[in-house]
RNA sequence: GGCCCCGUGGCGCAACUGAAUAGCGCAUCAGAUUUCGGCUCUGAGGGUUGCAGGUUUGAAUCCUGCCGGGGUCACCA
């Protein structure tokens, strides 16, 4: 199957002359012309397909499209020729149409970005939000390269992003490593051990839960049952007074927790940058999580929700196919639910501009948005139409499922120093980095692990499962990020090379056939921007980059470009070898991927 | 069990709103290259798109049922 095209150019230019066509030759008038990219194995540029005019038209569909073939070579200019295979009416477009239309492109600055419109709605775009009590690891990454690329997708549709993060900075976790840490710390910090913050913090978790067990098994020799041990164990009850002590405004226990807090903060920060993501804005929930209650109450007395006997609010969702849920428990305590509501309630405020959101969370939670985006809909919240769950797989390791508590969780600094040393073992035996000096070297080994990384993860549709092996998976042939990398790289060299004038432009020039796709695909790049925005899709981006390359890889392998003879030709090929180059490095900008100028 | 997601050559993936002979990479085999970076290019073999029905001029795509994998059905987050 091919492309269907929605808005290319030449469909624009085609489609009056079609429907004129088919009104004088039939009299009637259709609707809605149907335009496809003209497939590889057949002549031709761009494809009407004739079976969906059968509706209207009786007769053969090789009959109807010669007479609409010999319509339009007549009526439109551009039409140099045509076939018909079946149904289908294959188009043969003139060369200066492509010709403009390069010329236009070349000189178009951010070619197939849209500066933000003054009447579009923003968007915040929620992505990472981790917990403090552990370090980011490989689902993470998943869910960070997704959520940055979207946020960057969006804006170059045209749209104002904020880009925030929920940091889940309270509860009984987080009491947990702080407990552990007074208790077992010895006045640890991150400047004492050399650890990142957000480390050290988690070994405190791990800590605790070693003591926990620990415990627990004391407590069941003991007699106990391993119920009444799981709930007896001494340290759990000195976590949970902790909790209770914190909600309380402790002094002593709020400093330590800010001031661990802040050690994690500066971790997160730091593997943030390593990964290339960042925020507008952040949420915490030690601020949001009494959020929403107000708008329990509102809710119930607008009939929305109902209170049961024992206190406890619900919303019934049978109606539409799903559960009750609770929104508000009989203690008049806020739960997960309640929680978001409140979120998205204040972030509107926050941001009155904002017309959308987009939540990247694991599809272990489908249920939970499905339902949270049901009730602000009941609430009648006008921008409750336009919230997308951004959801995704899970990060699969060969060994089993990534389960911190199985200890085969891949850490997301790690992985990133691993792939980093991959690239600089075979960019050592490959590369051309005369004269660059260490730190450009490793700046670019770095540019290429998490370009490899960042496309391997990105150009696989978000629902699906990865199977992650950390050893083996990444490859630097084939549909890669480094491939494409390489690609970016040689016309470089090129346009390094070129010893003449390459801004001229050339306004009569006979293509190559190879010239002509790398045009077609060029030209696609402004609607897989919309479409991939459209579609909250990270692997339209990353697959069309690829289709460019392979394009452009096969018109570089078949002509010269310096070396030919004639210097229209050599300006031409060079323009297109350079604009190529530009629309790589954009597309890689929106997964958040850098190109190199050597490799 | 109810609901949700996934199932495409040996492996990893693509196919936007149903459309031509289901594309691509890895791996395998056979070739190309005096020259711009051989991490390139050209070609071959390899498929009943999990199974069975249905709708349609036309189905990987839509509908129904089943099979397999995962998730979820907490007053956890």
């Amino acid at each position: 199957m091919r492309h269907k095209i929605q808005q290319m150019q030449i469909h624009n230019l085609l489609d009056t002359t079609a429907k004129e066509g088919i009104l004088e030759i039939y009299q009637i008038e259709i609707p809605k012309i149907e335009f496809q990219e003209t497939r590889k194995d057949f002549d031709g540029d761009i494809t009407i397909v004739v079976f969906p005019l059968l509706k209207f038209i009786k007769g053969n569909p090789f009959e109807i499209a010669t007479k609409l073939g010999e319509y339009l070579k007549e009526n439109n200019t551009l039409v140099e020729s045509f076939n018909v295979v079946k149904g289908f009416l294959n188009l043969v477009i003139a060369d200066h149409y492509f010709v403009n239309s390069f010329n236009k492109i070349y000189h178009t600055h951010n070619y197939g970005f849209e500066t933000p419109k003054q009447d579009e709605k923003s968007v915040m775009v929620e992505y990472s939000s981790p917990n403090t009590n552990k370090p980011l690891h490989l689902g993470h990454i998943r869910n960070n390269l997704l959520g940055y690329a979207v946020a960057e997708i969006i804006a170059a549709s045209g749209k104002k992003v904020y880009k925030t993060q929920i940091i889940n900075d309270r509860g009984i976790h987080i009491c947990k490593s702080m407990l552990a840490w007074q208790k077992f710390g010895n006045g640890e910090t991150p400047e004492s051990t050399g650890l990142k913050g957000d480390k050290l913090v988690g070994n405190y978790y791990v800590k605790f839960d070693q003591e926990y067990k620990a415990q627990i098994t004391a407590l069941i020799n003991n007699g106990k049952t391993e119920e009444e041990a799981k709930k007896q164990a001494p340290i759990l009850l000195e976590a949970q007074k902790m909790l209770l002590q914190w909600e309380a405004g402790n002094e002593e226990v709020i400093a330590l927790w800010k001031k661990m807090n802040q050690w994690v903060y500066d971790g997160f920060n730091q593997s943030y940058k390593e990964l290339g993501v960042n925020f507008d804005t952040n949420y915490y929930e030690s601020n949001t999580y009494l959020l929403g209650k107000d708008v329990v109450a509102d809710g119930l007395s607008k009939g929305v929700f109902y209170k049961k006997e024992d206190g406890s609010v619900w919303i019934d969702l049978t109606e539409e196919g799903l559960d009750e849920k609770i929104v508000l428990r009989a203690d008049g305590t806020a739960v997960y639910m309640t929680q978001d509501i409140g979120t998205a309630i204040q972030r509107i405020k926050d941001f009155p501009d904002i017309g959308g959101m987009v939540y990247t969370v694991g599809n272990e939670q489908d249920y939970h948005f499905k339902v949270l985006f049901l009730i602000l809909k009941k609430l009648g919240f006008s921008w409750a139409e336009n919230l997308y769950h951004l959801s995704y797989g899970m990060v699969d390791l060969p060994s089993g499922k990534m389960k911190s508590r199985e200890g085969t969780v891949v850490d997301a600094d790690d992985l990133m120093v691993e792939m980093t040393n991959t690239a600089r073992e075979i960019s050592q035996e490959l590369g051309k980095l005369d004269g660059y000096s260490n730190e450009e070297k490793e700046k670019l080994y770095k540019t290429i692990g998490l370009g490899a990384l960042k496309y391997y993860i990105l150009k696989v549709d978000p629902k699906k499962r990865i199977l992650f092996d950390p050893k083996e998976s990444i490859d630097f042939n084939g549909n890669t990020g480094p491939f494409i990398q390489y690609t970016y790289a040689r016309i470089q060299s090129i346009i390094r090379k070129a010893d003449f004038d390459i801004e001229n432009t050339i306004a009569n020039y006979t293509l190559h056939p190879k010239e002509k796709d790398v045009i077609k695909q060029l030209q696609n790049f402004p609607f897989v921007v919309q479409n991939a925005a459209k579609n909250f899709s990270p692997a339209l981006i990353a697959n069309y980059t690829y289709e460019l390359v392979k394009d452009y890889n096969s018109f570089y392998q078949t002509v010269p470009i310096l070396g030919v003879h004639d210097k229209n030709q050599k300006i031409f090929r060079t323009q297109l070898s350079k604009k190529v180059s530009s629309v790589i490095k954009s597309a890689f900008s929106l997964l958040g991927i850098e190109v190199p100028n050597r490799m």
